[in-house]
Order: structure tokens, then sequence, then C-alpha cells
DNA sequence: ATCATTCGGTACGCAAACGTACCGTGCTCC
DNA sequence: GGAGCACGGTACGTTTGCGTACCGAATGAT
């Protein structure tokens, strides 16, 4: 499921994912890094209200206006959240990993899903029913507080890409864009094709191909047919615009609580 | 202090400004949307708590990374959340008038803003400490209830704009924040130059004067030194995005409970 | 009344990104 | 092994918007 690590994308990267603990360990680790932000107390038994859910590459998780009937906490999948505009083009709005969760609006008291979302790279997630969900929002202060911190980060990066959007050139947004997702997926490698960044981006294709091509000269990635792999992620980071780091700091601090 | 409304702008607007009751109304009115659509019961006494306070064009109300002191209730204010990038530029990442408050972070359990705000067009706020709001947050659960919704229709114009500044043209965003800010002010008419515009659109100044050129062409606004007036709503609606309806239609229904 | 400043109309060349298209290659499925 | 398809490299002309600059008009200050 995991591809081998990049030496260059250091393992232990902040919103790469935790290692699971096995039955050795005293304490459950869900795999997801807001759920596991909690105190021991507040994570006791969740494992019973989680299902390892895994999804396959654009296999879709919410659709807007539907009901919410789940929560998913990404482990090593990433899900995209997309806004769909009059004339059927649909643009990435918020990607989320194991450092958040899917969607902000069962933190936010409702049960209709504001946006469509679905898996962008194929993993695992923790799949928590809204009924669990609102329980544990009331029952347990500091669940309730890490979600609506997390909400928080949610907004601050929605925010950061409407920015990023007027401001930062095709290239940049790409670079930003594999930065964060190699952080969510905690490898250097996943499955990801031109068409669809650049579906998510808002742009051509072949604005992704040429993007791609430049990422490559310089030493930063690798492409073959759909498979990304990052070579040097700090040459990736620095043809990416500052909204990575920013958005970055963002989810970092939402979990501190 | 309300300019006179042009016959083309209906003075009931769903988010235009509601008019305030005087001593002769049985029922308090803040002149704020949210306030006001709270149950008799979790509105009362909140005069007491709540500091009219008169802002002047481009007077800042909350500063990134600093303590927020008080949450602002625009009456007839419009106030703009920018972010700012690492060159310098801002740009507006959400636009705040009757229909919300600013700022979100205080109904996500967080006392730091997250992002800077100041006034954009001149009038009245509803002030309330952060002490107050979070007494009420947890005293009222309607009270609870109606921020968090409000905090959910601004994730959802934030990611709409994600996705506007990716596919709109100039054009269409302008008559687009032309739109918006129109309901807000409650009036025809507001002062915006166009450098300021273009700031807040994350475009050049020129550009923003070409639009107004097209939409004064058209007879859908008029435009003097600073000061628009919206001659023809309907007009304006057309040459703006669907972003504009979609993003109403959140608050409206955000203010249904 | 005069002056300085703010604001917006307009224009120039330029760069980025667009829409589109064509084609080769690698993969998958018979 | 061959057919069909998905994917990406590349290229064309076009459009949009950018950066910049200049100027005149309206406004406000002295």
């Amino acid at each position: 499921m995991r591809a081998t690590p990049s030496p260059t994308v250091a393992p232990d990267t902040d919103l790469s994912v935790p290692p699971r603990n096995g039955a050795v360990s005293a304490v459950f680790s869900s795999g997801n890094r807001v759920l596991d932000a909690l105190p021991p107390l507040d994570l006791a038994g969740i494992e019973h209200d989680l299902e390892i859910v895994t999804l396959s590459a654009h296999q879709f998780t919410h659709s807007i206006g539907g009901t919410m009937h789940h929560v998913d906490f990404p482990i090593d999948a990433v899900l995209s959240v997309v806004a769909t505009l009059a004339n059927g083009d649909s643009v990435e709005v918020g990607t989320v990993g194991c450092e958040g969760f899917v969607e902000a609006d069962a933190a936010l008291e409702s049960t209709i899903s504001s946006r469509t979302s679905f898996c962008q790279v194929k993993g695992r997630v923790g799949r928590m029913s809204v009924k669990r969900f609102d329980e544990r929002m009331t029952a347990s202060a500091p669940f309730a507080r890490l979600m609506r911190h997390n909400v928080r980060a949610t907004l601050f990066s929605a925010q950061q890409f409407v920015a990023c959007n007027a401001k930062h050139s095709v290239l940049q947004r790409c670079a930003r864009w594999l930065c964060m997702t190699a952080d969510r997926v905690g490898s250097a490698q996943f499955t990801l094709t031109h068409d669809f960044l650049a579906i998510m981006l808002g742009v051509r294709r072949a604005g992704v191909s040429e993007a791609a091509d430049t990422l490559s000269r310089i030493g930063a990635i690798e492409y073959r047919r759909g498979l990304v792999t990052v070579l040097d992620k700090a040459l990736l980071e620095g043809a990416a615009c500052e909204c990575y780091q920013t958005c970055r700091h963002a989810f970092v601090t939402s979990l501190l609580g």
C-alpha cells in the first residue's frame, strides 16, 4: 500500500502519516493526526467508532447538498473537496489528508454537505458515523475543541488559496500541490495524472505538463504515466509559493490545542 | 448615513440592512441580521453587550496573529478580511456586512485572529467583547448554532472565491464584488476607489477601470471619483459570475437555523 | 484662488495562460 | 500479439491580464 519512501522526504514530517501502533502499544493510534492529538481519555474507545475504509482513486465520499452520513478521518488517503461552477468546471477548494477530516460541516452543526468530496490518492480513512461524531462533540470538550480548531485551519487554507489563485503562477501552484500531497500521503510517490491536477488547480492540462516538465528538469520530481515521485522535496518547496508553508503551519498549530 | 436608495435596488433585499426599530417596537433589533435571527429569548439583553461603533474607511478592526478583543457585527459598515502574501500584496478573502460577523475564529474556540480585517465601506458595527461572545456561545444553544452556521457560510464563500479567482474574468469578479457590497450596505451608493477594488480582487487598478468602464457603458453603474452608484442591479448581476448568487444563498440559508 | 494630491481614463509592449490539436508511447485487455 | 485507450509531450495562434506610464479632471488644503 505504501510506496518506498524517497530518502529526501523525512519520514517524520509533521503532517506525514504516523505509524499505526500494533497490539504491542498500550495506546491506540488511529493513524489520523487529529484523532491522535486527543488526550488518551478522549481517544478511549474511538476504535469502536471508526470503520477503516479503503478508498480507491476518484471514489466520492460526500455530495454537495446531500445528507452527511459519515465523517472521514484520512489515514493515508488524500481527499479533495471541490466546488463546481455553473459551466461544469470543478476546482479544488481544499485537500484533506491525515491532518484533517471531511467534512467541516459536521463540526458546524450541519448535517448537509456543503461541498462534494472524493478520494484523490487512494488509501485508507477512518470512517465515523455523524451520530457518533455528534455524540463525541457533545461529550468531549477536547474533541470538540480539536475539531473546531481544525475547521479554523481549513478556513484559513481556503482563504489562502483565494489569494494564491489570484496571484501565483501555475508552476508555483503545481509545486505547492505536490508538496502538500507528498506530506499527506507520507510518501514520495503517489498516483496523479496531469489531467486531474489541471482540473484541481483550474488550469489547462497542457499547463500542468509544462510545469511538470520544468520541475523534472530541475530534478525535483519524476513523472511516469500517472505516477509522481518527489525526488527532492527541498527543491520542490523552493518552486512552490509560500502558501504551502503557511497552510502547513496552520494545520500543525491546530493540532496543538 | 444611508444614501438615497436607487429605485432598482429593492430596499428589502434579503441581505440588505434591516431598519432598526425605535422605542415604538416591542422587540429590540440590532441591525445585524445574524443577531436579529436569534429567538427573542436569546436576543434578550444583547443591546447591553453591544457597543455601536462607527468605523471610518480603511480602519483596522483585527490584525493577523493578534489577540481578539472583540467581535464585530456590522450594521451598515462593510468589512474586508484579507490575506497578505509574502511579497506584501493583500487580497480580499472575505467580505462581511450585516449578514455576518468578524471574526469567525471567535466561534471556533480561538482568541487569536487568523486574518487581518478592516473597514471597507464606512458605517456602524455592533461590537461585542470576546468574553461576552464566549459566554453567549456557552449559555445559548441557538446563539452558538447561528454563529457556527455563519462560519459555515463563511467557509463556503471562501471556497467559492478559490474557484472564482481560478476561473472568472476580472469583469465578472468586479461585478460580483459590487453586487455583494450593494447588498451589504443596503444602498445603491457607496464609496470605493478603483485602486482599492483592484487590491481586493488581486488585479491591476487599470483592470478595474476597464471593467468599471464596461459596466458604466451598459448602464449598470455610475462611477464618480470614489463613489459608485448601482443604477441597474439586474444588469450588474448579469455581468457577475454565479458566485454572487451562490454565496448570497449560503448566507441566507445560514440565517434560517 | 492657487496648489498639491487623489483618482481614473487610456495606452503601450509584454508575459502568462488559454483553447485546441496532433501525435507518440506505454499500458491494458482481449 | 494486436487493438484500443489513457496519458503526456509539444506546438500553434489567441486572449487576457500584467506592469507601467502619462495625463487630465476633480477634490481638498492653504
